[in-house]
RNA sequence: GGAGAAAUGGCCGAGAGGUCGAAGGCACUCCCCUGCUAAGGGAGCAUGCGCCCAAAAGCGCAUCGAGGGUUCGAAUCCCUCUUUCUCCGCCA
């Protein structure tokens, strides 16, 4: 949500922002639609202050024991007026909302100008491919012939398309990628674990911004007579922790970690990556979410980059980072950088990452704040990012490290979560 | 699943239809006192929104878990929901 006074003051400039991000502002629907807020909530209003000052009357008028008939005759009636005046007000104030609710927030400054991911910029590459002399093989045939480690039969069965069976020691590197990651952000880069719900509610959906406007992106499920949602990503959860939460100045920031599977429908992406474990609609996540002052977000956007950068070092995977163009950038974030990874078969790099400053966009949405030193209230910024996707990162370790007999080389970092250098 | 209790400001906690946005305490900020180790005194201190507006001040509205209702008037009464706690049952 965007700051509803940025709107009236300086409408214009924060329409040429949005339409970086190919948003294009209603001007005429916002401005008649807060005109009509106004005017009636100056009306509304009015009346309440009538009613609050002559019932405040017949208090003091009782408390003397005189007569209230007078003032009594005054306020009859009123109460009708007045709940017309709410209901009107009401019913604009919610088509109001409701249209501010599916603006997207504003690109910071420093994102470049752009419609699509052609305009994203290159801000780095690390590592070199390897240089293969066998034919590399994808890590749908290397995982299948390892014992079956990846198997898209039992998960059509099972569940359908777009989900997979791991096994084995496939399934056990799965595992140990999540671990590692895990570990690393939180012993070396100070997150603070997180095990958190895989569900959520429509409230936290819309605070983190996936509702309303991406609902069909979302599992959905009921509890009772409420909507329930599979989380697409834990960022839904341990941001929404925050909600409501008025902090010390000095307790920010908060840097969270945590492990979670991710459910996406996918809706949209069909004949898009049908092969292999690129797009599922369950993969799991090591997700860092930082609550940070608003002074500092960019900032931490740029150490959160980093502690990405680290689990990719440690894996030794080629990797290159990408500053996303205004058009490319989701829908809460101000600034995103992608972390790509090197996958041989495809001979290209794919995203493994994703980290956002979405400044105090969910922030207001979820009125997470804190006081500052002179005693004000301001809200908080959030941040977060894949620290990595496993289910991808599987993909990489598997085919950057395999061998030309089909075996896979384990990175030397995951050997003690292994108790192997080789699965074959 | 059954029975009961509760939800108030950053935290604890009073308030039981009228001048209550809400006593008191803690925490916090400022001042005074005191040369010393969470000592004393004083003052301040909820949030959101609107109007006005350069801004400040000011005025107003809303908010005591959420949503409805009764009433001239609701933190207080009624209904629904949510959450928490206690006891019983069940259970990974």
């Amino acid at each position: 949500m965007l700051d509803t006074n940025l709107l009236r003051n300086d409408l214009d400039n924060v329409a040429a922002r949005l339409a970086i991000k190919k948003f294009n502002f209603n001007k005429e629907l916002f401005l008649g639609l807060e005109e009509q807020r106004k005017t009636l909530q100056i009306k509304m209003e009015e009346l309440q202050a009538k009613r609050n000052s002559a019932s405040k009357q017949i208090g003091i008028l009782k408390s003397k024991g005189e007569d209230t008939s007078v003032i009594m005759a005054e306020v009859a009636g009123l109460g009708e007026e007045l709940k017309n005046a709410e209901a009107e007000f009401n019913d604009v104030a919610t088509q109001l909302n409701n249209y501010l609710a599916t603006v997207p927030n504003l690109p910071d400054e420093s994102v470049p100008v752009g419609l699509d991911e052609t305009a994203n910029v290159e801000v780095r590459r690390v590592g070199v491919p390897r240089d293969f002399d066998f034919q590399v093989k994808d890590h749908v045939d290397l995982g299948v012939d390892l014992d079956r480690g990846v198997d898209f039969e039992a998960g059509a069965k099972v569940a359908g398309s777009r989900f997979a069976f791991l096994r084995g020691k496939i399934a056990k590197l799965h595992r140990a990628l999540a671990q590692f990651m895990l570990n690393l952000h939180t012993e070396e880069h100070g997150y603070t674990e997180i095990y958190s719900p895989y569900m959520a509610n429509a409230k936290a959906l819309f605070g983190t911004g996936q509702l309303p406007k991406f609902e069909e992106d979302l599992f959905k499920t009921k509890r009772g007579d409420d909507d329930m949602y599979l989380i697409p990503t834990s960022e839904v959860s341990v941001t929404n922790m925050a909600a409501g939460d008025l902090y010390k100045e000095d307790e920010l920031p908060f840097k969270f970690a945590c492990h979670s599977p991710c459910f996406r429908s996918e809706a949209g992406a069909y004949g898009r990556d049908t092969k292999g474990l690129i797009r599922m609609h369950q993969f799991d996540k090591v997700e860092m979410v930082n609550i940070a002052h608003p002074d500092k977000s960019f900032e931490a956007l740029e150490q959160m980059v980093q502690c990405a950068e680290n689990v990719l070092k440690a894996l030794k995977l080629p990797y290159r980072v990408i500053t996303l163009c205004g058009g490319d950038m989701g829908f809460g974030a101000a600034k995103t950088y992608d972390l790509e990874v090197w996958v041989p078969s495809q001979n290209t790099y794919r995203e493994i990452s994703s980290c956002s400053n979405m400044t105090d966009f969910q922030a207001r949405r979820i009125q997470a704040r804190f006081k500052d030193a002179n005693g004000k209230n301001r809200l908080v910024h959030t941040l977060n990012g894949s620290g990595l996707a496993v289910g991808r990162a599987l993909v990489a370790v598997i085919e950057n490290y395999q061998n030309a007999d089909g075996s896979i080389t384990v990175p030397e970092v995951l050997r003690p979560y292994m108790g192997c250098d080789i699965i074959k």
